[in-house]
DNA sequence: TAAAACCTATACTTTAAACCTATAGCTTAT
DNA sequence: ATAAGCTATAGGTTTAAAGTATAGGTTTTA
């Protein structure tokens, strides 16, 4: 009887599947089904009645549920009292984060979080919020930052930050870097919009459906690289983040408008699963973030 | 931070050295070494105080003994709950024998007890009463069965069974089979006794120094094989434990004679280390012995 | 009714880790 | 001063775990 099997055959109670476990567990499928089989050959009682839409605990199955979910625990106890010795922050943090946050904020968090905590082992899934939400959910993620979370009775969300759109646009399509703008009154605009799966799809939509928005023409671009490397060489726009593109205030070929009215904000949030409070690490890694999301985006105009 | 990393610094403390342990936990030294290495590693702190004539625990090797023992205990709970679901006998078996008790108590009781208890992991380990003491001391012993235990606070004796010593000689000896006799009135016997090392020499010897049995001639052989196929080919004697020879009575080639006085007999104990009761497995296992020693030693004759 | 989707179990290969032997380096007894 | 005892390291071997591919079976869907 190992740990490993221990914490597989917990994955497999709270997951109810061998497969969703494994997803769970980072590892393949039958790896769980052969650990499963030698608790049960070690221990001589059937655990997991299989069934053809997963498994289900037997009693003796249950019973070892707990008391491994007892064991894990004071093992995990063990491990953090013994890092705690040292004062050293320590685990292991599965975080998503959606592409419109990653490419400006983690690259300005990632490299000294890493290094000035090497005890914490650190996990990043970058995924539009649906996919985020859904792992998160599976508990495949510690926890997630996305646009607009899905309610769900068993998540927790958080606001961490208030973000605003931005007019972004190629330098020939004439527009003045750092000239705030009305969008209702601004020319029909060449717009690159994102795909569906893409949360701020849904409030690019309203404007133009409420007649706040005038569109020439519109292109779906999936992708912030391909987005803007369009951008530079022509004459369409695209509203962003004003985080997302942060890095590309004094790009001499795009020209980045604020947005006097209406109004486009939009809020960020930390979810997680209300039954799995977030780690120490998992904390101090959301107030990183935050913190440098709340760094002043000054447009340098 | 395995169970097995746990296992062996639970048995590194306990047993105040890596090599120790290392006989203990029956693995190379080196093993032992890498382990506590890897766990200071993964856990940043120093466990052990490596020192010349062992290692001492650090504060934080302290605490995590603490916590691993309860860990280590609770895995045993769990592990004896799920087989006790089965109603299956279960955990493994250390017994240390005397030679002069496994030659004929064991072959009647191993193989159906092994049978019986398929789980039971048995190790028997059959050497003098000395070698025995030491292993159960060292923690290598579940429970050893001996003749005369030396006294030591933390070990825990328990009387099995009464033997006695009988006579036994070659044919050529002239001797009757059966026929009971007084020591002392016996003519000068050409006496085989065993080394110092077997417990019984001392009682032996005891009756020669008190002019209660004579002798002509003595031989020194250990090993029980070898002593009785020198009796069968000889006009010797020697002094056995009943139990020992029971296989023995009816070789036409010997002759046993029970000794009607003075008293002879002996005691076997079982010991253990008072720290470390007996598992239901070990207890079974002694119960069956004893059950095997009290089936009536009659002379067929 | 047939096919597609999903889940678990098995066979086989590959990869990783744990173990063992031998030995060096060091400290304490004899 | 030499021998004995303990731990750490290096190298080679073996065992065990993980992964891929796939078979077998059941439910859902077209």
């Amino acid at each position: 009887m190992d740990l490993r099997q221990l914490r597989s055959f917990a994955a497999i109670c709270e997951s109810g599947s061998m497969n969703a476990a494994a997803r769970r567990v980072r590892c393949a499928q039958p790896s769980l089904s052969a650990q499963v089989k030698q608790l049960e050959s070690e221990l001589g009682v059937e655990l997991l009645r299989r069934q053809p839409r997963g498994v289900v605990p037997t009693a003796a199955g249950s019973h070892l549920y707990e008391l491994a979910v007892d064991i894990l625990g004071r093992v995990e106890h063990t491990r953090e009292a013994m890092l705690g010795w040292a004062g050293v922050l320590s685990g292991s943090v599965a975080a998503g984060i959606i592409p419109t946050l990653s490419k400006s904020v983690l690259p300005r968090v990632l490299p000294t979080f890493a290094e000035e905590f090497p005890r914490v082992d650190l996990r990043i899934v970058e995924a539009y919020s649906g996919t985020l939400v859904e792992a998160v959910l599976a508990g495949e993620l510690d926890f997630a930052i996305v646009i607009k979370p899905r309610h769900d009775s068993s998540l927790t969300r958080r606001k961490l930050f208030t973000d605003r759109l931005v007019v972004i646009s190629g330098r020939a399509s004439g527009f003045k870097p750092g000239r705030m703008v009305v969008l209702g009154k601004m020319a029909p605009l060449n717009l690159v919009i994102p795909s569906t799966r893409h949360s701020l799809r849904e409030l690019i939509e309203r404007l133009i459906d409420n007649g706040e928005l005038a569109v020439a023409r519109t292109m779906e671009i999936d992708g912030l690289y391909g987005t803007l490397q369009f951008l530079r060489n022509s004459r369409w726009s695209a509203l962003l983040p004003l985080t997302t593109i942060s890095d590309e205030l004094d790009d001499p070929r795009l020209s980045v408008s604020p947005i006097r009215a209406p109004i486009t904000t939009f809020d960020y949030y930390a979810i997680h699963q209300v039954r799995r409070p977030l780690s120490a690490a998992a904390e101090l890694l959301i107030a990183r973030l935050v913190a440098v999301l709340n760094v002043p985006q000054a447009l340098p105009y």
